[in-house]
DNA sequence: TTAATGACCTCCG
DNA sequence: TCGGAGGCCATTA
């Protein structure tokens, strides 16, 4: 398997640190691919099984808006594990989500 | 190889 | 301000 865009999404989303996120859309930008927003979310369908764990959790559509939280199990671990970091999540959208957004192009 | 899918983003009415 | 439709591109079957 020779590095594709999935490993490139898995590497950047696990360099997420403690407490930040993003967006599908900034990673994808920061691959070089700003359009390929959709494939960092179906990278993320993949993610499941992908070791070490994936912290999708940290990831979240440019609006701060949980959108994928229906794909953990329970769908309420995404925000629980995101309130455990410190953050604030109300009506499944990230508080102060621009104060805590982690832009890999410009932290990278 | 062709066709279908998707945890998004942006524009138009 | 709110809602709907289209476009984008890599991966899978």
């Amino acid at each position: 398997m020779e590095p594709s865009f999935y490993d490139q999404v898995y590497e950047i989303v696990r360099l997420i640190p403690k407490g930040r996120v993003t967006s599908y859309g900034a990673i994808a930008k920061s691959l070089g691919a700003g359009s390929s927003s959709r494939l960092v979310g179906y990278a993320m369908n993949n993610a499941h099984g992908i070791l070490p764990k994936i912290p999708a959790h940290r990831v979240v559509n440019r609006n701060g808006l949980l959108t994928g939280k229906f794909h953990f199990s329970p769908p309420a671990l995404m925000q629980q594990l995101l309130e455990n970091e410190g953050l604030v999540i109300i009506e499944d959208k990230i508080q102060g989500f621009k104060a805590h957004f982690w832009d890999p192009a410009t932290e990278l």
